[in-house]
DNA sequence: ACAATAGTGTCTGTTAGACAATATCAT
DNA sequence: ATGATATTGTCTAACAGACACTATTGT
């Protein structure tokens, strides 16, 4: 009819320990292309927007479907419709990003339950280095694997970056990563890994305090071989995120 | 081929004076539709994306089509896809605002020269009016007309306004609705008339100064019957706006 | 006691905002 | 001189960042 196609994509970011170092570093999940065009390279997991579907759903749907993670935040992007970013056909990609907790990440889940998805071609790659096009011989020390990714997606990756780095910073995006209640230690670490940075402790409750969005539970973590934390939850009454008039955005699996 | 229309809408702003105040006041172009749905509703400028371009060029294109203005500064603003916003088809629309300066407006053009467009169907209205659904019952005052717009372009107007305010305050954005040379006074004004509510002079041109966007040209200008204000430029050497590693988004007309 | 992390206090430099004071034009 | 706007100066409160200090646990 149109001669365009509509598709979705999401950039999903969870926090997984990095391969050499073993500290907590932001991590995406790609899926290898088994088809024509770039077939065998990384590409981002979406696919076609279903006419009886909205496009947050669409998203939802493909993201799950493809990589087996349940996203706690999603959100739209940008949309992406150069002329040469299919070769062959006019594609217009209606990317999304989102953020998933360590326990939302279905590890090669048993066969038997859950939408099987072809866990041999998913793999998390270490965010930082799909920033930028694969360059292997550029003498530049390489952690993790940064491999060439399919259609423009090496753009999309480092603008989904920019946009969760710049958010980090304004917003309580960080409950994304985290589970219903946290110390502020957990809450700074997830800040420090996203912004690839150390925080001043004392500072960072300040400003976290001051912002109201985090409320202490009362309780306390104990076992540490030192003074127990205390935990906190988010301020629910508060919004997450805000993204003006729009609202939350959500998949349906916030939790 | 895939069940979904591909659109476009721009949201278009600029400078305005007020029906009855006569102060400058931001107002935004609507085209009357000639057909179902909505037939009879004002809304905004668009077109459905020609497959051989891209989408900043559609929207650019559909806009000098419908409104004859040029615009100055031109973004992508958010793409929306609910299923039922369009009655009895599915319409995803990608959504840009614009800005355009008062000398980029076409009004009423030489039969002759300029693409032809239907004046009669393009009028301009207070932004703010637009903002909410007409409710003419509510009692509330209503400045300049507030009519009833069609699909769901009033929660984009919503949008699109609080995108133009939150970036007047942190990025050099206002440029768009200015020429090449202004005073400090003419830049105040933009930012007022924007965020509509006044700004401390001194404090306005401290911050601006420090924000290193504007350089003065070392002229002033004579006429006022008071002393002779200072010409700026902008720094053409510094970005326009931070849109991250998207970079600047021109539809090729900025001047 | 010691190591380790949690949490508080204090200082400094920067900035936003209110507002006073001075400068320079046209009339 | 007067009115009008431009431009500079000053003061205060709020805030971010650096960093010293105290608190509380397990070993």
């Amino acid at each position: 009819m149109s001669g365009i196609r509509l598709a979705v994509s999401t950039v999903i970011f969870a926090l997984r320990p990095h391969p050499e170092s073993g500290r907590p570093v932001l991590s995406i999940p790609l899926v290898r292309r088994t088809r024509d065009p770039f077939q065998g390279l990384w590409a981002l997991p979406g696919g076609w927007v279903d006419p009886a579907e909205s496009l947050t759903a669409s998203a939802g749907r493909t993201l799950v479907e493809t990589t087996g993670v349940r996203p706690s935040y999603l959100e739209q992007l940008y949309t992406f419709g150069a002329l040469d970013r299919s070769p062959g056909e006019r594609v217009v990609s209606v990317v999304y990003w989102a953020l998933v907790r360590p326990d939302q990440i279905g590890e090669r889940p048993a066969p038997s339950k859950g939408p099987a998805f072809d866990a041999e071609n998913v793999a998390w790659f270490v965010a930082d280095a799909l920033g930028s096009p694969g360059t292997p011989d550029d003498g530049a020390p390489r952690t993790g694997d940064a491999p060439r990714l399919a259609f423009d997606h090496h753009a999309i990756v480092t603008y989904a970056l920019w946009r969760l780095r710049t958010k980090v910073e304004y917003s309580a995006i960080a409950q994304g990563f985290l589970g219903s209640t946290f110390t502020l230690s957990e809450l700074r670490q997830v800040h420090e890994a996203v912004l690839d940075r150390e925080l001043d402790p004392a500072n960072f409750r300040r400003q976290v305090e001051a912002s109201g969005t985090i409320v202490a539970t009362g309780e306390h973590v104990l076992g540490g071989r030192h003074r127990p934390p205390r935990l906190y939850r988010f301020d629910t009454s508060a919004p997450l995120v805000d993204n003006g008039p729009l609202g939350e955005l959500t998949p349906g699996e916030m939790s």
